[in-house]
DNA sequence: TCGCATCGCTAATCCGATTTAGCAAAGGGA
DNA sequence: TCCCTTTGCTAAATCGGATTAGCGATGCGA
């Protein structure tokens, strides 16, 4: 391979200056400590000529901070939407020279164990704990300067979190469907019409519907789905059809939301203009489906940019322990939803 | 927080040996080295009740290994597609105790270079150089231990490759139709007929092109997209559709399936009964789009853990210069194809 | 001329491990 | 009894930097 890397000893015997001199130079300490102006453009020469990087497994040792952070998920890390979670983490980390280690505990805490000390092992300075879908975990004890990204802490953890707003984004769509004249003859797809009629575990589904029914707007009628994927919600969508004529559907997520159009589609409605369609997550399919759909979106790169911003917030000492940050969900207005005639 | 973490000092303090014989003990060379059992056996008791791990930086500046892999990527890690990538490269890599850290560069080399640099200064091990598109890209000088993931050196570097088999899926996929009696009336969307008939940069299209035509089926038209999105398959779809009778599609990708759908839906055909239809990729959409795609899979998840396994493999020798390996992208059965009557 | 502060730089220590070289005690052969 | 091995363990060096303490030279006031 290449010759081997450049040391600080290198650096300081090519300057003519001492170890010390040339670790002041390069760490800008030195002005305050009084190495001459002569000297200083001397080691900077030198390092620039011999491409002198300091090794950051020494500096690492040496002071301890690593300029590195660990981001564990249950399985974010391969899920579509977390992609972007990622993105917007390392985009971030990298704005002030921070590298990210990522691992997947794919909901096994013994694995979730062995992924935190590994990375606390390598002296992460902080460490970001996702999870794919909005819910409550248990925090591990000793884990260090760390946040909560698209979760809760089960018993109160003193740890950040940092979460998309689901209420305000029920809000959203409701007054999206509002806006349009849509006041009545609504049904949801995937959830609702009542708080108890939601999926196992689903935060976001809970949030959603009091944000929608906050905003007064007249739910006709609900169909839960058991699991917010395509062929639910034709299911769903197919059997409140079967009963009901409505004018606007709600979808509790895109995937629910693509087989909601199926469904109309059998049944010979157009959409919008027999019925106008608004939807949640902003899944790259709602803008490949026809109409293309209005849908009110996770910012999940946004999400990951926080963590990691509170992460420093936090480790500056500036995060009030247990604060929840939220996350504006933004409307995506597309195709799906037309004035009620 | 918690207090100190526990050192090898501590640990052998509490056995009442020297650093060095704690040390023996724990790396297993205490055999080798005429460590008695009584004394071994006394490090061992007392590093389970200290909870003793060693610290992963010292480790890493003492012997200039770090456990640690650099997975660099244009963008990859955001792309849907990509988070099987990282997970299976997570998983091999987890398996053998490495952690990874993730880097994308936008396609920027400038970036590309920073983050290169970053992951060298922290002593990575070995570095995954993935793309998002198979395509060829060229390679950084003095990278050190390094394979590419779905991407092959422009000028031969050396480095091995590990890419998905398009050949072999370009010929699966004819067979797929071969094997259900649809020897003529078969026409291309997205590419073909010809091999120029491609988009810009695509390897792949040019390798599935090449596989289709091996197998001697006989291609009726193609029409070329731009760009492979729904909305270009539909566009060429339709227009195929406004000259032509098809008996069989095939789409190069599964979006572009996707859009082929919309057209024979608005024509009135349906698949499979009137029209099959197999696709590459197996995008999440194949089995959520009515009937569910037959598709060629790109095997992400095989990709990702072959360049980790590779690239250990490299490092112990025991690859040749420039090898490259080819992953098979295997086919799934759906419901898009039925036998010609 | 002496004492003291300031300037400009460096020697030595430390971070937490691994590894080399070697020391003291016990055992064995002549 | 003496010398040589072998056994069982440890002191010290090392990795590549950051940091603390301090040293010699110069300048300045009295």
């Amino acid at each position: 391979m290449s010759r081997r890397r450049v040391t600080l000893a290198d650096l300081a015997e090519a300057a003519g200056v001492s170890r010390t001199t040339a670790s002041l130079v390069m760490t800008g300490r030195g002005r305050e400590l009084r190495i001459s102006h002569d000297v200083e453009q001397r080691v900077l020469r030198a390092a620039d000529e011999l491409g002198y990087r300091p090794n950051a497994v020494s500096v690492g040792l040496r002071t301890g901070t690593t300029r590195t952070i660990g981001f564990v998920s249950d399985t974010v890390a391969t899920s579509r939407l977390a992609g972007d979670m990622i993105k917007g983490a390392l985009e971030a980390a990298r704005e002030r020279g921070f590298m990210l280690f990522i691992g997947e505990s794919e909901g096994d805490p013994e694995l979730e164990r062995g992924l935190l000390h590994a990375m606390q092992d390598r002296q992460v300075d902080g460490i970001i704990l996702a999870a794919m879908f909005t819910r409550t975990i248990k925090v591990p004890k000793d884990i260090g300067p760390a946040v909560l990204l698209n979760a809760l802490p089960r018993p109160a953890s003193g740890l950040p979190s940092i979460v998309p707003d689901e209420i305000e984004a029920g809000r959203s769509a409701a007054r999206v469907l509002l806006d349009a004249g849509h006041h009545d003859e609504v049904y949801l797809i995937g959830a609702g019409p009542t708080l108890n009629d939601v999926p196992a575990d689903s935060v976001a589904a809970v949030e959603r519907l009091i944000g929608i029914r906050e905003t007064g707007l007249r739910i006709a009628g609900g169909r839960v789905c058991a699991d917010w994927q395509p062929e639910h919600g034709l299911a769903e969508t197919r059997a409140l059809l079967a009963d009901h004529r409505p004018r606007a559907l709600i979808c509790l997520n895109d995937r629910v939301a693509m087989g909601a159009y199926q469904a109309l589609g059998e049944a010979g409605l157009s959409v919008p203009g027999d019925v106008s369609v608004v939807s949640f997550d902003d899944h790259p399919i709602a803008s490949w489906i026809q109409p293309k759909l209005t849908t009110v979106a996770l910012p999940h790169y946004e999400l990951g940019r926080q963590a990691v911003e509170v992460l420093f917030a936090q480790m500056a000492g500036e995060v009030e322990p247990g604060q929840v940050f939220r996350v504006s969900m933004p409307v995506r207005h597309r195709e799906s939803v037309a004035p009620r005639s």
